[in-house]
DNA sequence: GTTATTGCTATGAAAATTGTAGCGCCTGCG
DNA sequence: CGCAGGCGCTACAATTTTCATAGCAATAAC
């Protein structure tokens, strides 16, 4: 399952789901809503666009595979409100 | 999103994905099958404990919450058997 | 020319991960 | 008893990844 390698690096998830809107965002704008440090975003930005994900006509946006993905990516999120809710984000 | 957060740990979802049997396994057999060192899968472990989705009665398995994220998890199994016939695995 | 914002690289420190060795604890098994 | 084998898990040093920050070259506006 090579998927879920790519997806265990830092904050890779996180950058598609930031990525969700319509309008696609700028490398710092990305950086900002995904909390990355930009060497880390530029490394995540290459491993998406060498998997087809990425899209970069002049600003940063999902490509339709990519969009795929999110929608893919739907029920995850469902789950994880559910998970938020019976584990509260209070301490560390 | 903080369970985006919570993925993006090196092999979490390797661990997740190997543990889809009915039986649970063991320390050990996990570490095989996720292919990690005992170590890390120690860490996640801990991390999957504190999050309510590992059980640990003896044997490593998941707990009802776990079976909920697995089977939120099947639509991206599926997206990423179509995303590994557009870049099969040959090159880096 | 000055100011502002952009994409992105550089750098040194901190944190995570790796591979391997091995401890203490059981369970046979003769 | 004695000893082999498996178990969960920790320890360690080396490597890799990530971090935070500074800053450069380019573009645009004024």
């Amino acid at each position: 399952m090579a998927a879920l390698d790519l997806f265990g690096r830092r904050g890779l998830l996180r950058i598609l789901w930031e990525l969700r809107g319509e309008a696609p965002l700028t490398f710092r704008a990305l950086a900002a809503a995904a909390e990355l440090p930009p060497g880390t975003l530029n490394a995540r930005l290459k491993e998406l666009k060498a998997a087809g994900l990425m899209a970069t006509e002049g600003a940063y946006g999902l490509t339709p595979l990519g969009r795929d993905l999110l929608a893919a990516l739907e029920p995850l999120v469902l789950w994880s409100e559910d998970w938020a809710r019976a584990y509260p984000p209070t301490d560390s």
